[in-house]
DNA sequence: CCAGAACATCGACGCTTGTCAATACATAGG
DNA sequence: CCTATGTATTGACAAGCGTCGATGTTCTGG
């Protein structure tokens, strides 16, 4: 059997909804997870945001940070895709407070 | 039959999880949560947190404003309990993404 | 080896936020 | 009324955040 999750503390807790708060951010998670491949690139995300590419690329790194988001590099290009349950356990995070 | 729950917007949806991005809100809500009788008067908040009373008002006010906190007063006390709902509504703005 | 492309990092700027001390506002009790 | 008590509000300050332009860095193509 699994060992039991613990929960993580409420400073950790606070880190995810920081990311969280901030609509640019959840638009990038938004788009990320609508995603066909369930990957994209930054170039594909700077348009949408109407924000600039550094912007951008400072947005993810904080979605990276808080373990929401998953960087892979091929190439010159970085994909950025969710971490599998990373939401989910986000959303159990504010059940359980 | 009740009408289909319309999902906030991605902005709406930033300012509760910004409500909720600070370790001294987040202890708030659980204390409040815990609470035997589902609400708690500001006297018995500042304690526990290590906070000014005026700190202390000023996050219950963020709380109140973000829709997860109600507010009730009565005589000289101010009694503050969670909005139904409110908590598990933020958690399905987190995989509604 | 060189030029260009994709992305990250840096430095700077205004704006927001968390905190406190001081003050104002109610309400209850004499 | 007057005072004491519980909260809210105000003003101020340092710290943090979102954004941008400029500059690095790393890879590809020729």
């Amino acid at each position: 059997m699994p060992a039991l999750e613990e929960s993580p503390s409420l400073d950790a807790r606070a880190q995810v909804f920081k990311a969280l708060a901030d609509p640019n951010r959840l638009r990038l998670l938004s788009i990320i997870k609508a995603a066909a491949d369930g990957e994209t690139c930054v170039c594909d995300l700077t348009e949408p945001l109407g924000l600039g590419q550094p912007t951008v690329s400072h947005h993810l790194k904080v979605l990276v940070d808080a373990g929401l988001l998953r960087r892979e590099k091929r190439g010159t290009w970085a994909y950025y895709s969710l971490v599998p349950g990373a939401l989910e356990s986000a959303a159990e995070s504010v059940l359980t407070l």
